[in-house]
DNA sequence: GTCTATATGGGGATAGAC
DNA sequence: GTCTATCCCCATATAGAC
């Protein structure tokens, strides 16, 4: 009655050496080193290594709901649920130093590879996407509240990849600011806030 | 007397497979059979995958240092300096789109991989980052023109990784006209450009 | 300089005992 | 459900002929 135990495990561990180390890079062994179970106890639980790919991108995307409900129930304001997605750039600043933001690393890894889950990696941004979209539209910026969205997806996945390029904290600090900043002016609709002819859009 | 020249399309071929398919991802048959070498022809020119990661880190270094010269050349005026360093990203979106951006997938594989080179490959980063910080400064801000630099290196990051995801032209020609936007806001001072207390920097 | 042949290890995957 | 043993391929790397 321990197999359904074993099987969370297996994937917990995949979830992080996938993140840390890559998925091309993690072998099977590290995972089942990990777990402390053997190589071929693993293959019970998992026939392949792109099954185990689709289990864990399946576990990110529960995580992530699970992580913007929580959001939604700690913060009934919107513009706060902003602050707490701002937020988990320096809350897992650590992580993302060593090893960058786990949604856009594996993105980027499964577009090189062509891999057929890449799609599936990347409906866990269109989760945070959506999320941050609904939060623009109470806030007042219906219209253009999927722009917005991706603009603050966009800098997120700047400031991960630069934060793990130079380490910095003072430039994690000083964009994380920006941001706020920025947000600030979109739902206030500050002149700093400009619409396009085309691409409504905030800079 | 061909040697040099292999050795050259060894590392134009190890170049383009690694940001293709990956470091990681990416085998000596690969690079051989891309150039029409024996695999065993290829350890006459280089002892280990190490060795020719090393030989692509610094090609590239040589070719963006040729790049940003080139746009000098071409370009007199800063500010136009700054539109070419925006348009790589249209320049180059078919190869963005499928593989990201070089610089940014590169720095962050090797930071999972706790490769020996990642520091030199972040220093491609700080190629453009220089360049770009001597335009800010020639435009006026050469206070805070490190800042901007890295705002702007930042955005293309964060723009290359979502594109690389959801593949979207729209998404790209719009975050690229609101850099040029926020560029402009930036060199003129205008009140789109705030600026923190300890951090100083534009939105 | 370039080749073929080969050594050696690691990784994905299977068979079958317990 | 978990294990050990094993197969097979691929990848790095080397030796030596041409």
């Amino acid at each position: 009655m321990r197999g359904p135990q074993t099987r969370r495990e297996i994937v917990g561990a995949a979830d992080r050496l996938f993140y840390e180390a890559g998925f091309a890079h993690t072998s099977f062994a590290d995972i089942a080193s990990s777990v402390h179970i053997s190589r071929g106890n693993f293959y019970y639980h998992f026939k392949s290594k792109d099954e185990i790919l689709r289990a864990v991108i399946a576990h990110r995307q529960d995580s992530t709901r699970a992580l913007l409900a929580a959001w939604d129930h700690a913060h009934p304001a919107a513009r706060d649920r902003l602050s707490a997605f701002v937020r988990i750039l320096s809350d897992n600043g650590e992580q993302i130093m060593l090893h960058g933001c786990p949604v856009g690393s594996l993105a980027t890894e499964l577009a090189k590879l062509m891999h057929e889950s890449r799609e599936d990696a990347v409906a866990v941004f269109s989760l945070f996407r959506d999320w941050l979209a609904s939060q623009f539209s109470a806030l007042g910026r219906a219209e253009d509240a999927e722009a917005l969205a991706l603009h603050l997806l966009m800098r997120s996945q700047g400031v991960a990849t630069l934060f793990t390029a130079y380490r910095d904290k003072a430039l994690l600090a000083r964009e994380m600011a920006a941001m706020e900043r920025w947000i600030d002016g979109a739902v206030s609709g500050e002149p700093s806030c400009q619409i396009g002819e085309d691409n409504r859009t905030c800079i």
